[in-house]
DNA sequence: GTCGTAATCAACTCATCGGTTGATCAACAG
DNA sequence: CTGTTGATCAACCGATGAGTTGATTACGAC
């Protein structure tokens, strides 16, 4: 009864995100790669703090480190972010389409009221 | 120095995704609203266990609530999910845009090569 | 080798999350 | 009115999150 590994991938993502430093991390990210103490220069928090918040953006897989020289640049990972895009807009456009047949409906309701009423019981 | 409301939205929201049965919940819902208790029938989690869960995707905006006699029908609300896939796409197209402009500078560095490498610094 | 810098590890505190059980409220049915 | 059903409230518990300080590793400069 354990949890699915794609599971536990959007657990971390989305719980990743959840977390306003994470995201202004992300927000520097998307333009270039950074080291952890350029990350941490501008919040007042420390850099063992930015240093944690980057282990949680790499367990969830959405920034990756490569190594040069003692400095650990942080790397974008958009591949995981558009796996996010996607469980969302799943739902998100199944729920529209709902809105779109329920326009219909009311649109034939209105017309077969329009066209006289026939008796017909929802 | 506190957080800007939005931020706050944006905390709740991803926080409420990070958890795999509010999730099934939100994919439940986007087939047409539902009452706790039939939210809470494929659980084995008690009825209060899901009722919190409902407040934080409520308390996130993601849904929302109707009265109907003593049922408290729960409702998707789409435009949150569409704020959530806006914040992540704005950050993940500026990456890929980066990318695509790696690749024109590749592609140009290669084509200045081929013909003769005349030296044009970047 | 020593020194300085980048970054992590370790141990700890405090708050919040996810779940439980038991009591309570609100709206119908009889 | 009494009972029943749908749902929430309240208090509590164990686990985990976010932050701190202090020590430690890894690499490069000298």
């Amino acid at each position: 009864m354990n949890e699915a590994p794609e599971d536990v991938l959007l657990d971390r993502a989305f719980l990743a995100l959840a977390d306003p430093a994470r995201r202004r991390i992300i927000a520097r990210l998307s333009r270039g790669p950074a080291t952890v103490n350029e990350l941490a220069e501008p919040f007042e928090i420390s850099k063992q703090a930015v240093s944690k918040h980057i282990q949680v953006l790499e367990q969830a897989q959405l920034v990756t480190r490569t190594r040069d020289a003692q400095r650990r640049p942080v790397h974008l990972n958009p591949a995981r972010l558009e796996a996010l895009t996607a469980w969302i807009d799943r739902y998100r456009l199944v729920m529209e389409g709902q809105f779109r047949s329920l326009d219909a409906v009311l649109h034939q309701q209105a017309a077969e009221r329009g066209r006289q009423a026939k008796d017909k019981p929802l």
